[in-house]
DNA sequence: AAGCGTCTGTACGCCATCGAACAGAGCTAT
DNA sequence: ATAGCTCTGTTCGATGGCGTACAGACGCTT
């Protein structure tokens, strides 16, 4: 099996005991989803959980207008589809492919039956809970109090360290559906990193050039997510 | 006992099996919050979980400098403290009393006793964590794409919802840190308000005079978080 | 009833973001 | 190489919320 491929790429997954990964192994089903693919609707009923590999989730809340902000984003550290497991279900966002890659899929029925085990995986799937909860409620004071410039920063930040190389596919449009800002926005934020000569982007493609540089213009958001998400999950095999 | 005092005014604790509630009963203590009291900080440890009968608890999430955005209120339809069963044990929020009244205190201990059973207390906790999760990220969408007079319905119509009475102890003051805007934009969205007809005040008392006139000028988010409470929670005593 | 502190009302200039409109620049397909 | 589409850059007026400053109103205390 190639190393990219290795289930264990997934923080949690990988720290798993090996029992408890044995029992689930054979029911992990490898997907591969390109940028926009949808893993579940608002408000629509979700049938699996998704462990990413290579692949990043945004949670986006949608508005009646057409207005969206993205509450979260999931990488390797994590798992899309909490819902299933917190017994309601569905959620009242949607998770869409931000970088496209792989990801295992376990089904309903089977992490539900995990779970309610109590073992090692109810104990790392709640504390990935709470990490996510740490970056909704850090997005909400972060949307009320910063800048575009700030929130790109954040945004950037947060999704490098979800990905492997240091180069995002991503136009400004998608960008500023993320943020909830019109593209302008996101264009005239992105040319001032620009010319600061933290990152450079041509038609889709931003490769982070200074990611200290980054941090350092960037508002405490992304400092308080990282530092919480180090101090709850885990970053790299157990056993 | 009187009504006023019965642990079962609290949905989750009213709707657990007879059984489930006997074994807790002798642990729970009854406090009297008052308008400020802080039952955690922002990254201090938790000792206990609060289950509200009268007081309202807001989590506020707090900046360096100063500013701050409410990013979740809880009322006697839930729980204050979830970071302990979740596994976290700190949160970087502060639970700060909103509507001052009583509670039930559940020390950590116990708590965790009761989660880790797996049976009806962990589904309702785990339930109710979700609600809070829509509140959350309803909170995130709401601070980037609403006015300060649509937060304000929204902030006046989830208060009262938790409350007893139509009137609210408030100074816009406390208003404006709850919603992380000016003390002036609040005075000058109640001041329409109130012209309105649908609230009247002073002096720290809000009382709400037409609810449907409020929620015809809310946003949509208050009906989305009003609805996905529903969904998850108990509404009423269960067996 | 006088005094003081708290709470609310109002005004003004400033700035970030919005909304709309359009120009240019770089792929890609035929 | 040409056409067409997508993506990025720029402009301009409008506006909502911010920061600051101050004035009036209410109510508690002595």
């Amino acid at each position: 099996m190639s190393v990219s491929t290795d289930p264990k790429q997934n923080h949690l997954l990988a720290s798993l005991p090996v029992e408890d990964f044995k029992r689930i192994e054979l029911h992990l089903k490898l997907v591969t989803f390109k940028l926009g693919d949808v893993l579940h609707e608002s408000g629509g009923s979700i049938h699996a959980v998704y462990f990413p590999i290579t692949a990043i989730v945004s949670k986006l809340n949608l508005l009646a207008d057409g207005g969206s902000a993205e509450i979260a984003v999931i990488g390797n550290e994590g798992v899309v589809g909490m819902a299933l497991f917190m017994g309601g279900e569905t959620t009242t966002n949607r998770a869409v492919v931000q970088s496209a890659g792989i990801a295992y899929r376990l089904s309903s029925k089977i992490i539900k039956d995990e779970f309610t085990r109590g073992g090692p995986m109810q104990h790392l799937l709640l504390r990935f809970t709470q990490a996510l909860m740490t970056q909704m409620t850090q997005t909400a004071i972060c949307n009320r109090h910063h800048s575009v410039d700030q929130q790109l920063c954040r945004w950037l930040l947060l999704s490098l360290d979800r990905l492997a190389s240091n180069e995002l596919v991503m136009t400004q449009e998608l960008i500023a559906n993320m943020l909830g800002v019109r593209r302008e926005g996101v264009t005239e934020a992105a040319g001032k990193l620009q010319q600061a000569n933290l990152i450079a982007y041509s038609r889709g493609h931003i490769t982070v050039v200074d990611r200290k540089g980054l941090e350092d213009r960037c508002c405490e958001c992304y400092a308080v997510v990282k530092t919480e998400c180090d101090r709850l999950l885990p970053d790299r095999i157990a056993e």
